[in-house]
DNA sequence: GGGCCTTATGTAAACCTTTACATACATCGT
DNA sequence: ACGATGTATGTAAAGGTTTACATAAGGCCC
């Protein structure tokens, strides 16, 4: 897929194969040299016909040694490149990738996004993004880039198809989710393993002790905050504690609903030892809303979250966490794109990635204090 | 530039003007329709020619007033889309443009991304991202994207053009830059006032009556920090303070320049009130060597950052610093494209919006202690 | 009513590839 | 020596637009 490499300015013509004929037509492309060289230029140096510069480029195999070389030549001198959008009208198909986030001003979409390019580019792909800021019309809009082709995949950081479910589901481009399933089926995904990292939380928290151990979930329906929620309760299950409805409060993962929750577990009669949170936002509420009652962390409380996202090492205490192997999702999602295009049926429909604990300073044991009860 | 933004699907029959015949291709179009309506498949059904089409979306007032009538109710059947490739290929012009960027995964690069494609769009324009990681060759590989005319127009995060300068001097497509003037010259950049951020900055702790404000600057010759080192001196020398060599220091940027321009400092005989640093992270790095000598900030010394980093406001104390407006200048920067790929020329060379100064928690009155030298 | 200008539309070439098909030539087995 | 097979190359069509140029029709003036 990548199209040509031969990019040296530099070539020698009294060594080359090239007839007085070709030195010529040399000389009369060099003062037409505004515009870029065709394959027409390149044939006519190469004296061949231009079907056998396009499969010396695509196809070299199917081309004599001797010929290969003097299309290669004519290509160093004309510092040829494919068009690519001649090639993706006559092929159908474009070397575009479009990546729809709801937006893309979230600090955790960058790190995927390196992944995601490095892991194009090394196939010859470009990356084209657009964010729908989780409207559906801006993301119709994003909907025309495959009608004419202009991007072959769509990678999808939202867990919803960004355009009316009912306008496209019979000619959907192939795509891949990130972080979690595409709600209509059929789109693989990549992610991370959630209930695994919620487990290594929860453990890390009765390794230290903690009995007590409240969850802050987020009601939003998303798979992710299931699967942790499924963590939390296996972690409790396997070291033989009853579940506490009490100290188990939905929010919805933002930082506010992290200092709500903290409010609503002061007003009841069992406070936790611990928090642990669904995703960093909470957490960093959590401690926010602790911090203000006057309570140390980790002295008082530990708290953890669920993420790493780049913050979470400056706020004090850093927090302990899960982090996701951002640049390597965004890496595997891509590859898995890459494979659906040309394989296209895929191979997977969920690829989770093992997500570590990052131990830092926001957990301890439990309080004496606290642990008294 | 905006192709067609007729995609509502329903559409009575009844009601249209369309003839028995056009009714009859309309059938026919439906029966084939797994591949996207092309220009002819609307033509057919307007029953105008396929040139009437193209002037109808793009030349309106051209065409008879009950032709473009006709033209729009074909499109809205097919659910016609110009075909972009085709479109670029008979243009010799995009709808693209390529943002290079050194580290896509950097923070601050997300909010500028947002400007730039939300103005991008709102003028048809898409956006594709590529990041060079500080290699040239990685560099020109960008390049083909303007050879095959896969983008129209460059925008620049970095100072230097991530190509060869020799290479392409002569072909460059037009450009903008972002924060930084081009090394090269004759690119437009918008950036911030980087004097009169700095300048802010350290008006800021004269008000709060500091005398001895070290700067800790940056050594890498880039017109940013030579700038904010212009402001600092501007600011002292307005307030008839001498400046004092002892207490400016050249680190490059990075967390542990910070850290160890504290050192340096203490092992010399004066100590300032307050540091003055060229950005956040060298910011950050003062308050970590602060903080590891035992002083408490503000109390003891107080310190400013530049650029307003997401993490500035998670750190402890959160850093009183000097905003890059971000999404602004990504705005500012694609319009400025924009113009230049309508117009030709550059109305502007240099655009500086106004930085503001970001008033948190790590400045405020010099220490007796200290302010008794 | 004929020449002329204006307005609306159609025809066809061009943009640059890729590739099915045709052609030309060499090789080989008999 | 000849047909069959295989290899290397060329020819031309197709992909979907845009637009210069040609054409046609209508209105106007004398």
């Amino acid at each position: 897929m990548i199209y040509t490499d031969q990019l040296k300015p530099a070539f020698d013509l009294s060594t080359s194969l090239c007839s007085v004929a070709a030195k010529t037509a040399l000389r009369q492309s060099q003062v037409s040299n505004s515009t870029p060289a065709t394959i027409e230029d390149v044939a006519r140096i190469a004296e061949v016909s231009i079907a056998t510069v396009s499969r010396a480029i695509h196809m070299p195999e199917k081309v004599a040694n001797s010929t290969r070389l003097k299309v290669n030549q004519a290509i160093a001198i004309t510092g040829y490149t494919t068009n690519a959008m001649a090639r993706s009208l006559r092929l159908g198909r474009s070397n575009m990738i479009l990546v729809v986030a709801p937006d893309i001003g979230d600090p955790n979409f960058s790190n995927i996004l390196v992944g995601l390019e490095n892991e194009a580019r090394a196939h010859g792909y470009g990356i084209l993004i657009g964010h729908t800021q989780n409207d559906a019309q801006r993301g119709l809009e994003y909907l025309k880039f495959f009608n004419s082709n202009q991007a072959a995949g769509l990678i999808l950081f939202t867990g919803i198809l960004p355009f009316g479910h009912q306008t496209m589901t019979a000619r959907l481009p192939p795509s891949v989710g990130v972080f979690e399933p595409v709600f209509n089926g059929g789109i693989p995904y990549v992610g991370v393993d959630d209930t695994e990292g919620a487990r290594k939380a929860v453990d890390l928290l009765l390794a230290e002790g903690h009995r007590k151990i409240a969850f802050i979930g987020d009601s939003r329906t998303r798979l992710a905050y299931t699967r942790r929620r499924m963590g939390y309760d296996a972690g409790l299950d396997a070291a033989g504690i009853p579940p506490d409805t009490r100290i188990v409060l939905e929010g919805d993962g933002t930082i506010e609903s992290g200092r709500h929750a903290v409010e609503q577990l002061f007003m009841r009669d069992t406070l936790p030892t611990a928090f642990m949170c669904v995703n960093d936002q909470t957490a960093i509420g959590v401690m926010v809303g602790l911090g203000a009652r006057g309570y140390d962390i980790p002295r008082d409380f530990s708290v953890t979250g669920f993420d790493d996202v780049p913050q979470a090492v400056f706020i004090s205490p850093p927090l302990t966490t899960i982090r996701q192997p951002r640049t390597a999702i965004g890496k595997q999602a891509m590859a898995l794109l890459l494979e659906l295009l040309s394989d296209g049926r895929p191979t997977e429909t969920e690829i989770l990635l093992r997500p570590d604990l990052v131990v830092r300073n926001s957990v301890s044991t439990p309080s004496r204090n606290w642990s008294k009860r």
